[in-house]
DNA sequence: CACGCTAAGTTTATAACGTAAACTCTGCTG
DNA sequence: CAGCAGAGTTTACGTTATAAACTTAGCGTG
């Protein structure tokens, strides 16, 4: 690299960086924001530790390794900064279904800001602050009806597991799009009509009559319906109480013990 | 190899493998067998190419490719394989919530003989023909009770999300206790131990609660009752026919035309 | 019988991934 | 000034999927 016998000149110094301000540059919140930024950008799959550093600026894949420690634990942080985004009151309000559809749309929007999050979401124990935090929470908005937090426990987890399979649903479907171009007319109409001929050599006249004029309810009127449904179930069962004015005593004939790994957060 | 000047003798040759019967051994359904054994037994990232050649024998990874052209290839006829077990009338039957139910509850069982099913049926489009005949079902079933294909491609939706997201769910838990060696209460405890410290660090009463003591509906119970506040949600809005007699006629009004790239199976 | 074609598998090579271990700076402090 | 510690890089290794070239077995045909 020395200019020891070259014809060109010396580089002018101010053309260079004027000094690298080795100062702490990296940070924990820096390097989160940019793989969730890249997971955005470019889908959960883009989010290698080379490309993180990349976006970062002019890093080695391994200075993240001091403080992330893994990627697992990059991975970890990341669902946890997005789910922090999710507000989520300090108290129950007064109607609980008020309480748990405006949580499940909140949780929802976070899900679409973040299409990643429903996939990267079933590759790690779901443990982080938080995701504690946001299921504390309704625990506390249902158990505040006189259910057990055993039953607040399923009713929470059959809520998330629609929010995260709507969300899981559309990434797939968004990352298809992605795959044939982002002109949807070309490559996605080929896709539909292979499946059309599909259908019909199959014999299946409904599947491929809606191959055909494929229309219905769009996915948000799909989630606010499966939503309901849940809602209107778990109505069902508060409006029956099992034991008169919200018994604070143990009830263990309520469920079996198993279970015993049973985790119920988004 | 050639035992010149060797003091060992030439080695018996009837210790050697008579032959390789060279008449096509592998296929496609032979490998796919295969892929879905080790699946079961080590879990859906223990599917590798060279994993899949070795369980058949003392294949090179590369043999595979004559049959599947492509891990994805291999992925989607495993998913395709394992639908084809779940058992689909021929024509909807007198109930047709008896026939939903019945299509779910064996659809759950084949998921729990596979766990590695729902992991990696979000990561390939749902096209294969099993999968069509299952939803083809379903559609019948439901639109023999009046309502629009849009409509019942709605519902299916809804049904086999939950179905799936039940068993992502339990895959995930079976996932972390092979992970902490198979002897549950060593490491599994020592992890709920420390999700329980956390939880009583960040103040969250109700989850170091049921942390301490975690019992609750079992997956079964859970998944029974999810399906059952699906059903009885479609139940009403049977019950409410939007037109009388079952009419042929399309409805534009019945949703809008969005969700172009929707899909429903299972 | 010799020839060559084709199907079936193997070998080799490449690019990308996560990450352990060793190394190289830089700036501060005793 | 010595050296120490923190920050980042380089190098290296084991995996993964898979393209491309090569090898071998068996069959049919001149």
């Amino acid at each position: 690299m020395s200019p020891a016998s070259g014809t060109e000149p010396a580089p002018p110094i101010w053309t260079l960086p004027p000094a690298p301000p080795r100062q702490r540059a990296l940070g924990r919140t820096e390097i989160v924001a940019a793989a969730i930024g890249l997971a955005d950008d470019e889908g959960a799959p883009a989010v290698t530790m080379k490309a993180v550093a990349g976006r970062l600026g002019s890093y080695s894949p391994m200075a993240l390794y001091r403080y992330v420690h893994s990627k697992d634990g990059l991975v970890d942080l990341m669902l946890d900064a997005a789910t922090a985004a999710v507000p989520v009151p300090g108290q129950p309000g007064p109607s609980w279904r008020a309480d748990l559809e405006a949580l499940a749309a909140q949780t929802r929007q976070m899900t679409q800001r973040h299409p990643w999050y429903p996939v990267l979401f079933h590759t790690r124990p779901p443990a982080g602050p938080h995701m504690m935090k946001r299921l504390e929470f309704m625990l506390a908005v249902l158990t505040g009806q006189g259910v057990s937090t055993a039953s607040a426990m399923t009713y929470a987890a059959l809520i998330d597991r629609h929010i995260l399979g709507s969300g899981l649903q559309e990434a797939e479907e968004a990352r298809m799009s992605r795959r044939y171009g982002l002109d949807d007319a070309a490559g996605l109409a080929a896709g539909l009509a292979e499946m059309h001929r599909l259908a019909t050599a199959g014999d299946f006249p409904l599947l491929a009559g809606w191959l055909a004029r494929p229309e219905g309810q769009s996915p948000e009127e799909q989630f606010e319906l499966g939503l309901r449904f849940l809602l209107d179930g778990i109505t069902v069962r508060l409006s029956r109480p099992r034991r008169q004015w919200r018994g604070r005593r143990a009830r263990p004939a309520d469920g079996s013990s198993r279970g015993l790994g049973r985790r119920a957060s988004g």
